[in-house]
DNA sequence: AAGTGTTCCAACCGCGTGCTG
DNA sequence: TCAGCACGCGGTTGGAACACT
């Protein structure tokens, strides 16, 4: 016997959403807020399975979401992380907080793969070439280069965790109101043809703009953590024997006082085995 | 201008997991 | 303990948009 279908397929609904729809689904969430999705048909009419339901808030109504290309900074994390969980796309995403896991697995799936693969070869050539000089870091200027990483990270960390504790926490009301201005936007796009994306300085709601900045703040630790800067030039090697977060978590842990988001970040980081993480992790891995 | 190939992304599908009775 | 249910996740697909010939 197979699973049985999610939700009643005789007059349910598929394709592209519309607008109307849209804002149905919009108006049901501000009224009852995200869950129980098995109620939105039902409840509001709509001829659309549960799941699909979800799935078209999370990623495409939710306030917050940033459209558009990837930045240079997200794409250094995208890599970083998935080389670091594989592809955990909702882990990848909850460090990416304007960015939905559908958003980076197919940012993954159609530009990231080729740039990696196109580094990779490179690399290959360069270390055929460069074979013997493989190992001109010395070990006291790799220590050396990792202190100062983790000093880097440590601080940015904290920066990041002091703004966040310090900036207003959304009411529910500003983040369902930020969602009507999405709606907003989206019906505007469909109007014009070419919509003028939406970046964290436009015309987003406010909660839109803490969100990116405490995102920018908290990626930049990341960089800083994970040694960022040094990947584009470095081969997958170097990668894999760069600086384990558990340590500088570990560190920062014994000093500051735990805080939502570091709870998350330890619990996710302590989950993580170290031990196949030091002899296991490489881009070879990941390019398949 | 028309045909063909390629890219991109929204949406779907099936499975795993956690919760509840 | 177990079955049923709802939700979340990752892989995959379909088709619109774009690029190329």
């Amino acid at each position: 016997m197979g699973r049985p279908p999610c939700c009643d397929k005789i007059g349910v609904k598929k394709g592209s959403w519309t607008p109307e729809e849209d804002i149905i689904l919009v108006s049901y969430v501000q009224e009852h807020g995200p869950g129980n999705w098995r109620a939105v048909p039902a409840t509001t009419g709509l001829r659309r399975c549960s799941k699909s339901c979800r799935l078209r808030w999370t990623n495409y109504l939710r306030p917050g979401i940033k459209r558009g290309s990837f930045t240079l900074h997200e794409e250094k994390m995208i890599i970083q992380l998935q080389a670091l969980l594989g592809n955990k796309w909702a882990a990848i995403a909850s460090y990416l907080p304007e960015r939905t896991d559908n958003d980076i697995k197919n940012y993954w799936n159609t530009h990231m793969k080729k740039k990696l693969k196109k580094l990779q070869s490179a690399s290959i050539v360069e270390t055929s070439v460069n074979d013997s000089k493989s190992h001109s870091i010395s070990r006291g200027q790799w220590e050396k280069r990792l202190q100062d990483d983790i000093t880097t990270a440590k601080q940015a960390l904290r920066d990041a965790l002091s703004s966040e504790n310090t900036a207003d926490s959304p009411s529910s009301a500003a983040v369902y109101a930020s969602s009507t201005e999405n709606i907003a936007r989206l019906l505007k796009n469909w109007v014009k043809a070419e919509p003028n994306e939406s970046k964290c300085s436009s015309n987003v709601s406010t909660t839109v703009d803490s969100v990116c900045s405490k995102e920018e703040d908290v990626s930049g630790a990341f960089e800083s953590i994970f040694g960022l800067e040094s990947l584009e030039a470095s081969n997958s090697d170097e990668f894999s024997r760069s600086a384990s977060p558990l340590a500088v978590v570990g560190e920062i842990k014994q000093e500051e006082d735990s805080t939502s988001t570091l709870s998350v970040l330890e619990n996710w980081l302590l989950d993580f085995e170290m031990k196949d993480y030091l002899t296991d992790v490489s881009f070879d891995e990941n390019l398949v």
